[in-house]
RNA sequence: GUGGGUAUAGCGCAGUUGGUUAGCGCGCCAGAUUGUGGCUCUGGAGGCCAAGGGUUCGAAUCCCUUUAUCCACCCCA
Protein backbone atom coordinates (compact mmCIF):
# COMPACT_ATOMS: atom_id res chain seq x y z
CA UNK A 1 0.00 0.00 0.00
CA UNK A 2 3.15 2.40 0.55
CA UNK A 3 4.44 2.07 -2.48
CA UNK A 4 1.09 2.76 -4.28
CA UNK A 5 -0.30 5.74 -5.52
CA UNK A 6 -3.29 7.48 -4.79
CA UNK A 7 -6.41 6.46 -7.08
CA UNK A 8 -6.62 8.51 -10.10
CA UNK A 9 -3.07 9.75 -10.05
CA UNK A 10 -0.16 9.13 -12.49
CA UNK A 11 3.46 9.46 -11.82
CA UNK A 12 5.38 11.03 -15.12
CA UNK A 13 8.65 9.59 -16.05
CA UNK A 14 10.29 8.02 -19.57
CA UNK A 15 8.77 8.51 -22.68
CA UNK A 16 5.75 9.97 -20.94
CA UNK A 17 7.75 12.40 -19.28
CA UNK A 18 8.98 13.44 -21.96
CA UNK A 19 5.99 14.24 -24.25
CA UNK A 20 4.95 16.05 -21.49
CA UNK A 21 7.79 18.16 -21.72
CA UNK A 22 7.27 18.66 -25.30
CA UNK A 23 4.04 19.26 -24.90
CA UNK A 24 4.47 22.21 -22.42
CA UNK A 25 7.39 23.71 -24.27
CA UNK A 26 5.23 23.53 -27.89
CA UNK A 27 2.25 25.70 -25.30
CA UNK A 28 4.94 28.33 -23.92
CA UNK A 29 6.64 28.63 -27.56
CA UNK A 30 3.17 28.88 -29.28
CA UNK A 31 2.27 31.63 -26.40
CA UNK A 32 5.27 33.72 -26.53
CA UNK A 33 4.44 34.51 -30.45
CA UNK A 34 0.66 35.40 -28.80
CA UNK A 35 2.50 37.86 -26.40
CA UNK A 36 1.08 35.65 -23.63
CA UNK A 37 2.18 35.51 -20.29
CA UNK A 38 2.96 32.66 -17.79
CA UNK A 39 0.95 32.54 -14.59
CA UNK A 40 1.96 30.34 -11.71
CA UNK A 41 -0.94 30.18 -9.09
CA UNK A 42 -1.52 27.96 -5.80
CA UNK A 43 -2.25 24.58 -6.52
CA UNK A 44 -5.18 25.32 -3.35
CA UNK A 45 -7.13 27.95 -2.98
CA UNK A 46 -9.54 28.96 -0.33
CA UNK A 47 -12.43 26.98 -0.79
CA UNK A 48 -15.13 30.33 -1.35
CA UNK A 49 -13.71 31.25 -4.24
CA UNK A 50 -14.33 28.05 -6.50
CA UNK A 51 -17.92 28.30 -4.57
CA UNK A 52 -18.49 31.60 -5.45
CA UNK A 53 -16.44 31.47 -9.27
CA UNK A 54 -17.19 27.82 -10.66
CA UNK A 55 -20.78 27.82 -8.79
CA UNK A 56 -22.78 26.32 -6.13
CA UNK A 57 -24.65 24.52 -8.38
CA UNK A 58 -22.52 22.72 -10.39
CA UNK A 59 -21.05 18.84 -10.41
CA UNK A 60 -17.10 20.21 -9.60
CA UNK A 61 -18.56 22.02 -6.71
CA UNK A 62 -21.36 19.79 -4.84
CA UNK A 63 -19.67 16.45 -5.43
CA UNK A 64 -15.78 16.66 -7.18
CA UNK A 65 -13.86 19.33 -5.04
CA UNK A 66 -10.91 17.89 -2.86
CA UNK A 67 -11.44 20.36 0.13
CA UNK A 68 -10.23 20.26 3.71
CA UNK A 69 -9.55 22.62 6.65
CA UNK A 70 -6.12 22.84 7.24
CA UNK A 71 -4.69 23.61 10.78
CA UNK A 72 -5.84 27.09 11.26
CA UNK A 73 -9.34 26.16 10.42
CA UNK A 74 -9.20 27.35 7.25
CA UNK A 75 -11.72 26.06 4.62
CA UNK A 76 -8.98 24.94 1.32
CA UNK A 77 -9.54 23.47 -1.90
CA UNK A 78 -7.19 22.23 -4.41
CA UNK A 79 -8.15 23.45 -7.40
CA UNK A 80 -10.90 21.99 -9.92
CA UNK A 81 -10.26 24.25 -13.03
CA UNK A 82 -7.20 26.80 -13.61
CA UNK A 83 -9.55 30.32 -14.32
CA UNK A 84 -11.09 30.98 -10.67
CA UNK A 85 -7.26 31.28 -9.45
CA UNK A 86 -5.99 32.82 -12.56
CA UNK A 87 -8.91 35.96 -12.15
CA UNK A 88 -8.17 35.95 -8.16
CA UNK A 89 -4.74 36.60 -9.03
CA UNK A 90 -5.43 38.99 -11.58
CA UNK A 91 -7.30 40.85 -9.21
CA UNK A 92 -5.00 40.48 -5.82
CA UNK A 93 -2.61 41.98 -8.07
CA UNK A 94 -4.08 44.57 -9.32
CA UNK A 95 -3.51 43.50 -13.18
CA UNK A 96 -6.43 45.68 -14.31
CA UNK A 97 -4.50 48.79 -13.20
CA UNK A 98 -2.16 47.98 -16.12
CA UNK A 99 -2.87 48.61 -20.04
CA UNK A 100 -5.66 46.04 -21.07
CA UNK A 101 -6.09 43.35 -22.23
CA UNK A 102 -4.16 41.27 -19.71
CA UNK A 103 -3.42 37.82 -21.45
CA UNK A 104 -1.91 35.12 -19.40
CA UNK A 105 -1.80 31.02 -20.09
CA UNK A 106 -1.10 28.43 -17.22
CA UNK A 107 -0.21 24.54 -17.26
CA UNK A 108 -1.46 23.78 -13.73
CA UNK A 109 -2.59 20.39 -12.49
CA UNK A 110 -6.04 20.75 -11.30
CA UNK A 111 -8.06 17.73 -8.83
CA UNK A 112 -11.31 16.08 -9.32
CA UNK A 113 -12.62 13.47 -7.33
CA UNK A 114 -14.24 11.32 -9.86
CA UNK A 115 -14.22 7.86 -11.05
CA UNK A 116 -10.87 7.58 -13.27
CA UNK A 117 -11.05 5.95 -16.42
CA UNK A 118 -9.09 6.25 -20.38
CA UNK A 119 -8.83 10.15 -20.50
CA UNK A 120 -9.81 11.12 -16.68
CA UNK A 121 -7.99 11.52 -13.36
CA UNK A 122 -8.33 12.62 -10.45
CA UNK A 123 -5.03 14.14 -10.78
CA UNK A 124 -4.96 16.02 -14.42
CA UNK A 125 -2.99 18.49 -15.90
CA UNK A 126 -4.21 21.59 -17.80
CA UNK A 127 -2.54 24.33 -20.54
CA UNK A 128 -4.90 27.26 -20.17
CA UNK A 129 -5.25 30.75 -21.43
CA UNK A 130 -7.10 33.32 -20.06
CA UNK A 131 -8.12 36.50 -21.98
CA UNK A 132 -9.38 39.41 -19.63
CA UNK A 133 -10.41 42.61 -20.29
CA UNK A 134 -11.53 42.45 -24.32
CA UNK A 135 -15.74 41.69 -24.78
CA UNK A 136 -14.87 41.64 -28.70
CA UNK A 137 -15.11 38.23 -30.69
CA UNK A 138 -11.80 38.44 -31.81
CA UNK A 139 -10.61 37.91 -27.96
CA UNK A 140 -12.68 34.24 -28.74
CA UNK A 141 -11.14 33.89 -31.88
CA UNK A 142 -7.65 34.53 -30.75
CA UNK A 143 -8.13 31.63 -28.44
CA UNK A 144 -9.51 29.41 -31.62
CA UNK A 145 -6.85 30.17 -33.42
CA UNK A 146 -3.88 29.72 -30.44
CA UNK A 147 -5.49 26.38 -29.73
CA UNK A 148 -6.03 25.55 -34.15
CA UNK A 149 -2.09 26.58 -34.40
CA UNK A 150 -1.51 24.39 -31.25
CA UNK A 151 -3.38 21.29 -32.50
CA UNK A 152 -1.74 21.67 -36.05
CA UNK A 153 1.79 21.59 -34.38
CA UNK A 154 1.37 18.67 -32.19
CA UNK A 155 0.42 16.67 -35.20
CA UNK A 156 -3.43 16.32 -34.34
CA UNK A 157 -5.97 15.78 -37.14
CA UNK A 158 -9.30 15.03 -35.52
CA UNK A 159 -10.06 17.57 -33.43
CA UNK A 160 -13.27 19.53 -34.35
CA UNK A 161 -14.46 22.63 -33.09
CA UNK A 162 -17.65 23.07 -31.95
CA UNK A 163 -19.30 26.31 -30.74
CA UNK A 164 -22.20 27.72 -28.95
CA UNK A 165 -24.17 30.74 -27.48
CA UNK A 166 -26.09 30.53 -23.70
CA UNK A 167 -26.07 34.26 -23.50
CA UNK A 168 -25.47 36.72 -20.72
CA UNK A 169 -27.71 37.31 -17.83
CA UNK A 170 -29.94 39.36 -19.68
CA UNK A 171 -30.58 36.75 -22.28
CA UNK A 172 -30.70 34.09 -19.36
CA UNK A 173 -33.41 35.99 -17.58
CA UNK A 174 -35.82 35.26 -20.43
CA UNK A 175 -34.66 31.75 -21.31
CA UNK A 176 -34.40 30.71 -17.86
CA UNK A 177 -38.21 31.94 -17.50
CA UNK A 178 -38.79 29.73 -20.58
CA UNK A 179 -37.03 26.67 -19.62
CA UNK A 180 -38.33 26.79 -16.54
CA UNK A 181 -41.65 27.17 -17.62
CA UNK A 182 -41.26 23.99 -19.66
CA UNK A 183 -39.50 22.04 -16.82
CA UNK A 184 -42.02 22.57 -14.65
CA UNK A 185 -44.25 21.08 -17.13
CA UNK A 186 -42.45 17.95 -16.44
CA UNK A 187 -41.40 18.12 -13.15
CA UNK A 188 -43.14 14.84 -12.05
CA UNK A 189 -40.32 13.29 -14.05
CA UNK A 190 -37.45 15.12 -12.78
CA UNK A 191 -34.92 13.77 -10.64
CA UNK A 192 -34.44 14.91 -7.16
CA UNK A 193 -31.29 16.90 -7.72
CA UNK A 194 -33.10 18.53 -10.76
CA UNK A 195 -35.84 19.37 -9.02
CA UNK A 196 -33.86 21.48 -6.46
CA UNK A 197 -31.51 22.74 -9.10
CA UNK A 198 -34.51 23.92 -11.62
CA UNK A 199 -34.96 26.95 -9.57
CA UNK A 200 -31.71 27.78 -8.35
CA UNK A 201 -29.96 27.05 -12.02
CA UNK A 202 -32.10 25.73 -14.40
CA UNK A 203 -29.45 25.79 -16.94
CA UNK A 204 -27.70 22.83 -14.52
CA UNK A 205 -30.94 20.54 -15.64
CA UNK A 206 -29.66 20.03 -18.74
CA UNK A 207 -26.38 17.95 -18.16
CA UNK A 208 -28.03 15.83 -15.77
CA UNK A 209 -27.15 12.43 -15.95
CA UNK A 210 -30.27 10.61 -15.23
CA UNK A 211 -32.10 9.11 -17.95
CA UNK A 212 -35.60 10.18 -17.48
CA UNK A 213 -34.42 14.11 -17.33
CA UNK A 214 -32.50 13.56 -20.07
CA UNK A 215 -35.36 12.62 -22.29
CA UNK A 216 -37.14 15.94 -21.05
CA UNK A 217 -33.89 18.13 -21.46
CA UNK A 218 -34.43 16.50 -24.82
CA UNK A 219 -37.10 18.83 -26.46
CA UNK A 220 -36.28 21.62 -24.18
CA UNK A 221 -35.86 25.50 -25.21
CA UNK A 222 -32.15 26.25 -26.17
CA UNK A 223 -30.09 29.11 -24.95
CA UNK A 224 -29.72 30.35 -28.61
CA UNK A 225 -33.17 30.89 -29.53
CA UNK A 226 -33.20 33.41 -26.07
CA UNK A 227 -30.19 35.83 -27.01
CA UNK A 228 -30.87 39.49 -27.44
CA UNK A 229 -29.59 41.86 -29.58
CA UNK A 230 -25.86 42.37 -28.62
CA UNK A 231 -25.45 38.08 -27.60
CA UNK A 232 -26.25 37.46 -30.96
CA UNK A 233 -24.55 40.06 -32.88
CA UNK A 234 -21.83 38.59 -30.41
CA UNK A 235 -22.08 35.39 -31.81
CA UNK A 236 -22.92 36.69 -35.63
CA UNK A 237 -19.67 38.23 -35.66
CA UNK A 238 -17.91 35.47 -34.05
CA UNK A 239 -19.08 33.12 -36.89
CA UNK A 240 -18.30 35.77 -39.67
CA UNK A 241 -14.62 36.02 -38.53
CA UNK A 242 -14.07 32.29 -37.85
CA UNK A 243 -15.31 31.83 -41.70
CA UNK A 244 -13.14 34.63 -43.13
CA UNK A 245 -9.97 33.30 -41.32
CA UNK A 246 -11.23 29.37 -42.80
CA UNK A 247 -11.38 28.48 -39.34
CA UNK A 248 -13.88 25.26 -39.75
CA UNK A 249 -16.48 24.66 -36.74
CA UNK A 250 -20.09 23.44 -36.19
CA UNK A 251 -22.38 25.04 -33.97
CA UNK A 252 -23.66 22.68 -31.44
CA UNK A 253 -26.53 23.82 -29.19
CA UNK A 254 -25.86 21.23 -27.01
CA UNK A 255 -23.02 22.74 -25.80
CA UNK A 256 -23.72 23.59 -22.13
CA UNK A 257 -20.66 23.47 -20.20
CA UNK A 258 -19.92 22.43 -16.07
CA UNK A 259 -19.21 25.63 -14.93
CA UNK A 260 -21.38 28.36 -14.10
CA UNK A 261 -19.22 31.19 -15.23
CA UNK A 262 -19.81 30.79 -18.72
CA UNK A 263 -21.45 33.68 -21.14
CA UNK A 264 -21.95 34.34 -24.42
CA UNK A 265 -19.75 31.87 -26.47
CA UNK A 266 -19.10 28.67 -25.27
CA UNK A 267 -16.56 26.11 -27.51
CA UNK A 268 -15.05 23.07 -27.37
CA UNK A 269 -12.84 20.71 -29.32
CA UNK A 270 -14.10 16.94 -29.57
CA UNK A 271 -12.83 14.37 -32.03
CA UNK A 272 -15.51 12.08 -33.43
CA UNK A 273 -16.59 10.44 -30.30
CA UNK A 274 -17.11 13.43 -28.62
CA UNK A 275 -14.51 13.04 -26.31
CA UNK A 276 -13.00 16.31 -25.37
CA UNK A 277 -9.83 17.49 -25.86
CA UNK A 278 -10.32 21.23 -24.82
CA UNK A 279 -13.36 23.41 -23.83
CA UNK A 280 -14.05 27.33 -23.00
CA UNK A 281 -15.68 30.34 -23.66
CA UNK A 282 -16.31 33.90 -22.32
CA UNK A 283 -16.99 35.01 -18.75
CA UNK A 284 -18.04 38.12 -18.72
CA UNK A 285 -19.60 38.21 -14.89
CA UNK A 286 -16.53 36.21 -13.16
CA UNK A 287 -14.27 39.14 -12.47
CA UNK A 288 -17.29 40.76 -11.27
CA UNK A 289 -18.27 37.98 -9.23
CA UNK A 290 -15.30 37.60 -7.66
CA UNK A 291 -14.06 41.20 -6.97
CA UNK A 292 -17.41 43.33 -7.03
CA UNK A 293 -15.37 46.65 -7.78
CA UNK A 294 -14.51 45.36 -10.91
CA UNK A 295 -16.34 44.41 -13.99
CA UNK A 296 -14.10 43.03 -16.98
CA UNK A 297 -15.21 40.86 -19.61
CA UNK A 298 -13.29 37.84 -20.29
CA UNK A 299 -12.82 34.56 -22.62
CA UNK A 300 -10.67 31.41 -21.50
CA UNK A 301 -10.00 27.96 -22.42
CA UNK A 302 -8.58 24.86 -20.70
CA UNK A 303 -7.08 21.98 -22.54
CA UNK A 304 -6.10 18.71 -20.97
CA UNK A 305 -2.06 17.64 -21.03
CA UNK A 306 -3.41 13.76 -20.54
CA UNK A 307 -5.92 14.02 -23.04
CA UNK A 308 -3.59 15.64 -25.74
CA UNK A 309 -1.25 12.64 -25.52
CA UNK A 310 -4.45 10.13 -25.22
CA UNK A 311 -5.69 11.61 -28.32
CA UNK A 312 -1.99 11.42 -30.11
CA UNK A 313 -1.51 8.08 -28.86
CA UNK A 314 -4.94 6.95 -30.83
CA UNK A 315 -4.35 9.24 -33.59
CA UNK A 316 -1.57 7.33 -33.58
CA UNK A 317 1.09 10.03 -33.78
CA UNK A 318 4.96 9.04 -33.84
CA UNK A 319 6.68 11.64 -30.75
CA UNK A 320 9.71 12.94 -31.64
CA UNK A 321 12.51 10.47 -29.78
CA UNK A 322 13.95 12.05 -26.99
CA UNK A 323 17.99 13.45 -28.09
CA UNK A 324 20.14 10.22 -27.71
CA UNK A 325 23.55 10.34 -25.64
CA UNK A 326 26.02 11.66 -28.25
CA UNK A 327 29.26 9.78 -26.70
CA UNK A 328 30.28 7.00 -23.79
CA UNK A 329 32.87 7.84 -22.25
CA UNK A 330 34.67 4.31 -20.94
CA UNK A 331 36.79 4.33 -17.78
CA UNK A 332 39.37 1.31 -17.76
CA UNK A 333 40.78 0.98 -14.26
CA UNK A 334 40.95 3.03 -10.93
CA UNK A 335 43.83 4.80 -12.11
CA UNK A 336 41.86 6.81 -15.26
CA UNK A 337 39.06 7.56 -13.17
CA UNK A 338 39.61 11.29 -11.84
CA UNK A 339 40.95 12.03 -15.41
CA UNK A 340 38.44 10.46 -17.25
CA UNK A 341 36.04 12.05 -15.23
CA UNK A 342 37.52 15.75 -16.15
CA UNK A 343 37.19 14.96 -19.43
CA UNK A 344 33.68 14.12 -18.98
CA UNK A 345 32.94 17.23 -17.06
CA UNK A 346 34.34 19.51 -20.09
CA UNK A 347 32.71 17.78 -22.80
CA UNK A 348 29.15 18.34 -20.42
CA UNK A 349 31.03 22.17 -20.42
CA UNK A 350 31.12 21.96 -23.66
CA UNK A 351 27.08 20.88 -24.59
CA UNK A 352 27.66 17.22 -25.63
CA UNK A 353 25.50 14.77 -24.03
CA UNK A 354 27.59 12.71 -22.27
CA UNK A 355 27.18 9.36 -19.94
CA UNK A 356 30.18 7.78 -18.18
CA UNK A 357 30.25 4.64 -15.87
CA UNK A 358 29.50 4.63 -12.33
CA UNK A 359 29.27 0.89 -11.74
CA UNK A 360 33.09 -0.01 -12.31
CA UNK A 361 32.13 -2.33 -15.10
CA UNK A 362 34.47 -4.15 -17.41
CA UNK A 363 35.06 -2.53 -20.79
CA UNK A 364 32.83 -5.64 -21.95
CA UNK A 365 29.87 -4.85 -19.49
CA UNK A 366 30.70 -0.32 -20.26
CA UNK A 367 30.42 -1.37 -24.26
CA UNK A 368 26.78 -3.33 -23.93
CA UNK A 369 25.86 -0.31 -21.60
CA UNK A 370 26.73 2.19 -24.37
CA UNK A 371 25.14 0.34 -26.75
CA UNK A 372 21.58 -0.48 -24.58
CA UNK A 373 21.47 3.54 -23.85
CA UNK A 374 21.55 4.31 -27.31
CA UNK A 375 24.92 6.32 -27.39
CA UNK A 376 26.01 7.77 -30.71
CA UNK A 377 29.70 7.25 -29.90
CA UNK A 378 31.93 5.54 -27.22
CA UNK A 379 35.66 6.49 -26.43
CA UNK A 380 37.60 4.17 -23.38
CA UNK A 381 39.89 5.94 -21.30
CA UNK A 382 42.58 3.95 -20.03
CA UNK A 383 46.19 4.54 -18.56
CA UNK A 384 47.23 4.20 -21.94
CA UNK A 385 45.18 6.49 -23.90
CA UNK A 386 45.81 9.71 -21.12
CA UNK A 387 49.43 8.71 -21.50
CA UNK A 388 49.80 9.23 -25.22
CA UNK A 389 46.41 11.86 -25.12
CA UNK A 390 44.70 10.03 -28.17
CA UNK A 391 41.81 7.37 -27.90
CA UNK A 392 39.92 5.10 -30.42
CA UNK A 393 36.56 6.84 -30.97
CA UNK A 394 33.68 4.65 -32.53
CA UNK A 395 30.89 5.26 -34.36
CA UNK A 396 28.23 2.92 -32.79
CA UNK A 397 25.75 2.65 -36.08
CA UNK A 398 28.60 1.31 -38.53
CA UNK A 399 30.98 0.57 -35.73
CA UNK A 400 34.09 2.54 -36.80
CA UNK A 401 36.97 3.56 -35.28
CA UNK A 402 38.91 7.00 -35.09
CA UNK A 403 41.69 8.14 -33.48
CA UNK A 404 41.62 11.30 -32.02
CA UNK A 405 43.28 13.78 -29.46
CA UNK A 406 41.78 13.94 -26.06
CA UNK A 407 41.72 17.41 -26.05
CA UNK A 408 39.87 17.74 -29.36
CA UNK A 409 37.05 15.20 -28.39
CA UNK A 410 34.54 18.41 -28.26
CA UNK A 411 35.31 19.90 -31.20
CA UNK A 412 34.57 16.51 -32.91
CA UNK A 413 31.40 16.80 -31.67
CA UNK A 414 30.75 20.74 -33.09
CA UNK A 415 29.11 20.66 -36.30
C1' G B 1 -23.06 6.83 -8.27
C1' U B 2 -24.33 2.15 -11.69
C1' G B 3 -22.39 -1.97 -14.63
C1' G B 4 -18.40 -5.28 -16.79
C1' G B 5 -13.17 -7.18 -17.09
C1' U B 6 -8.50 -8.16 -14.78
C1' A B 7 -4.86 -9.32 -10.57
C1' U B 8 0.93 -15.23 -11.50
C1' A B 9 9.09 -12.76 -11.77
C1' G B 10 11.10 -5.84 -13.15
C1' C B 11 7.63 -5.80 -17.86
C1' G B 12 4.26 -8.70 -21.19
C1' C B 13 1.80 -13.29 -20.59
C1' A B 14 0.87 -19.26 -20.27
C1' G B 15 -0.71 -22.44 -16.47
C1' U B 16 -5.77 -28.28 -18.99
C1' U B 17 -11.53 -31.42 -15.54
C1' G B 18 -7.97 -29.05 -8.58
C1' G B 19 -2.43 -33.29 -8.36
C1' U B 20 3.57 -33.45 -6.42
C1' U B 21 9.65 -28.98 -7.58
C1' A B 22 4.73 -22.71 -11.04
C1' G B 23 6.52 -21.91 -16.65
C1' C B 24 7.52 -18.91 -21.47
C1' G B 25 9.17 -14.32 -23.91
C1' C B 26 11.58 -9.73 -23.03
C1' G B 27 14.67 -7.38 -19.48
C1' C B 28 18.67 -7.90 -15.66
C1' C B 29 23.64 -10.22 -14.10
C1' A B 30 27.79 -13.39 -15.61
C1' G B 31 30.67 -16.34 -19.13
C1' A B 32 32.05 -18.11 -24.58
C1' U B 33 41.03 -16.59 -24.26
C1' U B 34 43.76 -11.32 -21.78
C1' G B 35 40.86 -3.70 -23.08
C1' U B 36 35.28 -2.93 -27.22
C1' G B 37 28.53 -3.26 -28.05
C1' G B 38 24.60 -5.24 -31.43
C1' C B 39 23.76 -11.51 -33.58
C1' U B 40 24.21 -16.43 -31.40
C1' C B 41 25.10 -20.02 -27.44
C1' U B 42 25.58 -21.31 -22.10
C1' G B 43 24.73 -20.39 -17.03
C1' G B 44 22.53 -17.40 -12.97
C1' A B 45 19.50 -14.22 -9.86
C1' G B 46 14.52 -13.02 -9.23
C1' G B 47 7.47 -15.44 -7.16
C1' C B 48 3.60 -15.29 0.18
C1' C B 49 0.38 -16.88 -7.68
C1' A B 50 -3.15 -9.10 -4.87
C1' A B 51 -4.82 -9.73 0.60
C1' G B 52 -7.90 -12.47 4.10
C1' G B 53 -11.09 -16.50 4.98
C1' G B 54 -13.49 -21.21 3.34
C1' U B 55 -14.11 -26.21 0.67
C1' U B 56 -10.53 -30.44 0.00
C1' C B 57 -6.03 -35.63 1.49
C1' G B 58 -4.30 -31.69 -1.81
C1' A B 59 -5.84 -24.83 -4.29
C1' A B 60 -2.51 -20.23 -8.74
C1' U B 61 -6.94 -23.21 -10.24
C1' C B 62 -13.41 -23.93 -6.86
C1' C B 63 -16.48 -20.56 -3.23
C1' C B 64 -16.95 -15.94 -0.16
C1' U B 65 -15.04 -11.12 1.44
C1' U B 66 -11.76 -7.08 0.82
C1' U B 67 -8.39 -4.13 -1.92
C1' A B 68 -6.28 -2.41 -6.28
C1' U B 69 -6.53 -1.58 -11.37
C1' C B 70 -8.66 -1.10 -16.35
C1' C B 71 -13.00 -0.17 -19.24
C1' A B 72 -18.15 1.59 -20.18
C1' C B 73 -22.42 4.87 -18.79
C1' C B 74 -22.47 10.02 -17.11
C1' C B 75 -19.75 14.28 -16.82
C1' C B 76 -15.69 16.58 -18.00
C1' A B 77 -10.00 18.21 -19.32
Amino acid sequence: MITQRPKGTQDWFGSNMYKRTRIEELARKLCRTYNIKEIITPVFEHTVLFQRGVGETTDVVQKEMYTFLDKGDRSITLKPEGTAGAVRAYLENNLYAQSQPTKLFYVTPAFRYEQPQSGRLRQHHQFGVEFIGSKSPLAEVELITLITAFIDKIGLRNAKLHINSIGCNNCRKSYNKALLEYLKLHEDGLCPTCKERMEKNPLRVLDCKVPACKEIVKDAPRTIEYLDEECKSHFEELQDLLQELNIPFEVDTGIVRGLDYYTKTVFEFVNEEGFTLCGGGRYDNLVHEIDEKQDLPAVGFGMGIERIIYFLDRENVKPEPEPDVELYVGILGGEAKAAAYKIVNQLRNGGVIVETDYMDRSVKAQMKYANKIGAGNTIIIGADELDGNTALIKNMENGEQKEISLDKITDYFMK
